[in-house]
DNA sequence: CCAATACTTAACCAAACGGTTAATCATGGA
DNA sequence: TCCATGATTAACCGTTTGGTTAAGTATTGG
């Protein structure tokens, strides 16, 4: 949908970002992140149902950031590293410029009320 | 919704989060890091309408990501760096452990096809 | 074997998303 | 003044999301 050609790259960031922004993933990401846990285990401190908890899971793993593994009538879910490096690239990239450049400009634009113009092409 | 209570924190990472999920909202994040614009030319390479581009706005500034500001009858758009540190802190945190615990036990539950079990009941 | 345990899949639901077009508001130049 | 320009709001639409309960699948202990 949307811009017609969404690269591949787009698509993993897509989707490591929007498994990123529900607290109930998060909360299961920092409970695995205490070690590995069976489906059934994990769930346990969550208010919702099992199902549910599954379904986070797909979202989880779909993003690359989990990975379920059978282990005899246990179904064991681990953390993996991979998704992140790109979510931390992206973000960094942009926080690295905000910090160095945008913070005194942020600045100089709230200061002076009407800031005037220029630079504007910069592009 | 969900687990009856969210944090004020959860609510920052959920708006944050859900915000960096999104294609377009990532390009136009892009775009404003090359300098700040009015809506309409901001919207220009983009195959939207300028309500979506607005409603993206929206979503933007809502998770303290972007600012507008009124100057003259143009609304002028400029990135804001705070919550982007929210972020990063939330994925470094994980991303760390990840890279100086996990990778090793991911290769070793990998390598061993039935690992043993064993220390299951680490937390 | 077979029943209990551990999940997943299916079907459904209300609410949120991402987009549209049309209407409205806001501002400045002629 | 008034209208063209810049942008938001309103109303709508199909899809996705996050949850539910109920049914199905898989594995193993008895």
């Amino acid at each position: 949908m949307s811009i017609a050609k969404e690269t591949k790259r787009d698509e993993r960031l897509d989707a490591i970002f929007h498994a990123l922004s529900d607290a109930t993933r998060r909360r299961i990401i920092a409970e695995l992140a205490r070690g590995s846990q069976a489906v059934t285990e994990l769930a346990l401190p969550f208010p919702i149902s099992l199902p549910a908890i599954s379904k986070h899971l797909d979202v989880l793993e779909r993003a690359g950031l989990v990975r379920r593994a059978r282990e005899g009538r246990f179904q064991r879910c681990h953390l993996t590293a991979a998704a992140l490096d790109d979510a931390s690239a992206f973000i960094e990239r942009y926080r690295a410029y905000w910090h160095t450049n945008l913070d005194q400009l942020a600045a100089f634009v709230e200061a002076s009320a009407t800031p005037a113009r220029a630079k504007k092409a910069k592009k």
